[in-house]
DNA sequence: ATGAAAGCGCTAACAT
DNA sequence: ATGTTAGCGCTTTCAT
């Protein structure tokens, strides 16, 4: 009911004095006499009186918001770098401005403008499908964008980044299988993640060129189509029939979920994991721990990628200088992967 | 290096008009000549102006945002809601401030008070710890608030709600588990979950109840504790083996998470599942249709809650009347529950 | 130690 | 059809 309407304005008249004097007080400005100070403070609070930001944030042309960009909130991997990114932010101040791209360029760019509308001091955006193509019409947002596992080849060289070494971590899986003497592996992955597909798809070559090992095309089994990461599972579903036939006795997934539908599907098939099959997965998410087995997987620290990206906009906002990150996954040993056993497929 | 600074002050010099015919023009307002506001609005592109929202905002008195507040964002509940949320938000034209309060009314209470000093259009809250105590300080926040599965029992009465019927899930789970057989029924609870958990223990005792069954303190176990619902899992882990020597044949879990707990301790301990226990989850996040088995689990509608609260919200700000709503959860048959065997523990 | 006045970028009532 | 003028609620010179 009680429309509330408390201004400086109105403390000011019921104090008998200026608005600036008000103004002042309430932000414990030494000008102002300690006596006036409480007076004021006092009767601020007796009215009822909330500061009004948007005000503020006007006048001092900073909003001490940043906007977040993530493809999906019910992504396990982007909740905990959301976490993350929270956590840090809360720490300095600043609330976040949440907006879900659902994987889709537009939507990001629109919703990177809106942000920019709205005059938040920075910006966040994780798997970001910016390309040289905008660079130009994001030149002119003046605040500082952080990209977080960018997937565009040419990194828009307006953002600064923190990202994950895809190819190292897909290479941290491959020699994992063949340090159990795997020499059969294969890889499965999804087409719609340009660079970090791309990226461990080569780290996972490279890693079979350095070993000396046999390369198969028809060991590598993506998909192509669809945009939704939950979906994840199903892709994972799917495929894992394509490479269940070719013989292999290791496949490297693109991420945990993918893992999850390829040792579903080996569930239903009879496949026992990792005795007839072994799987690892990628990002480390708590799911990865639950499923039977649980997944050995390559992580990425997920929630710190989160804090260092917010940290180094925090940096960037103080003007500090800031270089660019790649973090270093590592791989978790458990139970979805074994020593290879006197081979099945060596027989004919 | 341009600093983003053009106004339509600054786009009115450059026509020869008035800012607010560049204000006008820019809203294609018919009031201005067809030619003048396709003049302007070109000018706009090539001096590529972009609106002042928070400008906008101070001066239209709506922000076009509205305050989310979650006790995590990395549980899967959670996440579902938010992303409900956001699919009727964005469809609306409105950005979301998400806030974490980590199940701690304190921070609950400032994210709110941060919300109104930003003057958001109104506030969504999950999982409310807000009681009476707290209403008289809240009152003064004159934009609507709904409260999402409150979390007290004296719900707030300023706030308006969206909640499930809980004590109906837990018949349901309870009632699912008689069918099969089953007479020797635990409970496995947390307990800082306030209201959610006291209701679903209501709806386990009532059924059983109502059935006739044997009810026992020992089958029922609660942890005190913690605030990190992400711990429900070790709160699984930890409660199950105290049910474990009771000699129940089949338990009704807090929520999936707990469950899945529940179950991992199972496969340590070598209790079978679903011959030797059967296990029933709540919420029906996605995780539960990953383990092995799949967990039979009382679904509430996560992404639809998040709709109907922003619905509602949408409601309320265009001045239409509303109700306040309970929904009605589900049971999804799975694989952690199946007919009683005929009993081990009857024998002794 | 306090007040007056200008202005942040925009919208809108009131001219003309 | 366009310009003038007043704010929205606040901070900040510049006076006094």
């Amino acid at each position: 009911m009680s429309k509330q309407k408390v201004t400086i304005q109105d403390i000011a008249r019921k104090a008998g004095v200026s608005h600036s004097t008000v103004s002042r007080a309430l932000r414990d400005n030494p000008l102002i006499s300690l006596k006036m100070r409480t007076k004021i403070q006092q009767l601020a609070r007796e009215m009822k009186y909330t500061p009004n930001s948007v005000a503020r944030s006007l006048q001092n042309q900073r909003t001490h918001t940043i906007g977040v960009v993530v493809t999906s909130i019910d992504d396990p991997f982007f909740a905990e770098v959301v976490n993350g990114i929270e956590e840090q932010a809360s720490k300095a101040g600043l609330s976040i401005i949440l907006s879900i791209s659902h994987r889709d360029l537009e939507k990001e760019i629109a919703a990177i403008d809106n942000l920019h509308q709205r005059r938040v001091d920075g910006i966040l955006v994780a798997d970001s499908h910016i390309n040289r193509h905008q660079t130009k019409q994001l030149a002119r947002i003046d605040v500082p964008i952080i990209a977080i596992n960018s997937q565009t080849q040419e990194q828009a060289e307006i953002f600064n980044s923190v990202s994950i070494d895809d190819c190292l971590g897909a290479r941290l899986a491959v020699e994992h299988l063949i340090s159990l003497g795997h020499t059969r592996i294969g890889y499965l992955g999804v087409g719609d993640r340009s660079k970090s597909n791309q990226q461990r798809l080569a780290g996972y070559q490279l890693a079979l060129s350095v070993a000396g090992l046999p390369q198969n095309s028809d060991w590598i089994a993506l998909n192509n189509c669809d945009r939704t990461r939950i979906s994840d599972v199903s892709t994972g579903r799917q495929l894992l029939s394509q490479l269940a036939t070719t013989g292999v006795t290791g496949i490297v997934c693109y991420n945990d979920m993918v893992a999850v539908g390829a040792l579903l599907t080996c569930h239903e098939l009879g496949i026992s994991i990792p005795q007839d099959l072994s799987l690892v997965g990628f990002d480390g998410i708590a799911l990865s721990g639950y499923v039977t087995p649980p997944l050995t997987t390559v992580c990425q620290p997920m929630q710190e990628m989160g804090r260092l990206a917010m940290q180094m906009l925090l940096d960037l906002l103080a003007e500090k200088p800031v270089e660019n990150l790649v973090l270093l996954p590592y791989l978790v040993e458990r139970g979805s992967s074994a020593v290879v056993k006197s081979d099945r497929f060596f027989s004919f």
